[in-house]
DNA sequence: TTTTGCTGTTACATGATTGTTACAGCTTGA
DNA sequence: TCAAGCTGTAACAATCATGTAACAGCAAAA
């Protein structure tokens, strides 16, 4: 995938009890950005995915102990880590046939042998399947302001306007929640992700910039004194 | 972020007579933003598609009573749902050739064992490739660029030019969706297909060829900085 | 076999984007 | 009115995404 970004540095858990797969994988999914929680045992896997709440959950099939399967299917059944994606490693592709696809909800799977590019890349594939749906209007209209999810175009006051992404997906969650009040907080997690450990000051400057190529409709972005900001409901 | 409205989501219907596929399958094309009806067997699957005309249909090919094989023909066989996709479950690939090449217009297959993250990328694979009315028509022209399908050909300003294999459908994919953005992770399924396992910079790189062959008209692919390219809707 | 062309990967350069910081100006409440 | 705390503004450095080019592995063709 592309350059690591700060934005999605997230935390990834994986479980093997080889210590060569450990290091492999640690390796090149730190490389790829992410942060590695490291569990030799299942048991180990269980506490650490708990406590740590990792984005996804990468785990050996065959460990000693507490198998990845019987880990995978404790992790569905509790309700603070039943959402976690998990990505299984599995020997032989035949052993597992069903299991992994049926008996349990892991999400994907990998067969030993296998590249650490390759695994790279499905932890991303699950990630980003994984994350919230979005599209549900396809176009936001408040004043002069219209945007249009599927061209991925804004238009004020009928003209073409260039947004950067982060003023493209700002002024989209504002527009989306017309009239409501957001927290810069709010904002923070919302547009530029959970974890985005980003001053809250920063949500002012983008705001500002919006505000800049809004032109005459700046004003639909009203300032809400101490608390953050609101999209007005209608314009003019 | 917030869920996608009930309104404006699609809804799948999944038949099988297997309770843990059933669940399985439901949790994923939920999670992936879908609304999912459920279904035991072949003749609840067709009273279902015909009552809440579902956008596709997910059906196991091995049902008591009704097989999957017999629902498809029905659902094919009526005006009223013949236009719904349908995406096979089977249990070995060898019954493939028989399903997809001879005996019904199923859409598209999945062999077991699947992974969910597999099935929700080929539900949504297929959705995409039903929408548009335009993926049937066999010239599509934008600018001074011509593709004919049939001959598999393609003209830029008159003239014929080649194009390799990855380039054709890269354009073709483009084209058919002009106006909309198609983020790299998009192409990559709809290009590449659902498991390839490719570094999105490689569409990057694909588009550059592109652009280089079609010359002039390089600027009809428009790049959207952050979320992938567009072709442009019209040229000059 | 050798050759050719296609494809995906990688490294690098560059310009755009982004987050931070400092400071000015404004709002609020005493 | 003033002081304190917010917010707007501008400039800047770091970071990031993309274009570009070169390359290696492969498969098809010769």
């Amino acid at each position: 995938m592309s350059t690591p970004s700060k934005l999605n540095r997230k935390r990834i858990l994986v479980a093997d009890d080889e210590p060569d797969v450990l290091m492999l994988l640690n390796l090149n999914l730190q490389r790829a950005g992410f942060e590695v929680i490291k569990a030799e045992d299942g048991e180990r896997a269980l506490k650490l995915a708990r406590e740590e709440s990792p984005a996804l959950v990468v785990l050996d099939l065959m460990m000693p102990g507490l198998s990845g399967l019987e880990v995978a299917k404790q992790l569905k059944a509790q309700p603070a880590t039943a959402r976690i994606p998990i990505l299984m490693l599995t020997a032989k592709s035949d052993e597992v046939d069903r299991i992994v696809g049926l008996e349990l909800g892991a999400d994907d799977y990998v067969t030993k042998p296998f590249s650490p590019r390759e695994i790279v890349l499905r932890v991303q594939s699950v990630l980003r399947r994984s994350e919230p749906a979005e599209a549900q209007v396809d176009e936001l209209e408040v004043g002069p302001v219209k945007v249009d999810r599927v061209r991925h175009e804004v238009l004020v006051g009928g003209e073409v306007l260039d947004f950067t992404a982060t003023e493209f997906k700002l002024l989209t969650v504002l527009m989306e929640r017309r009239g409501r009040l957001q927290s810069r907080d709010v904002l923070l997690n919302d547009v530029w992700g959970y974890e985005s450990a980003i001053d809250t000051r920063t949500v002012d400057t983008h705001i500002r910039r919006l505000r800049e190529k809004l032109g005459a409709a700046a004003d639909m972005i009203e300032t809400v004194r101490g608390f953050g900001y609101r999209m007005v409901e209608d314009f003019q």
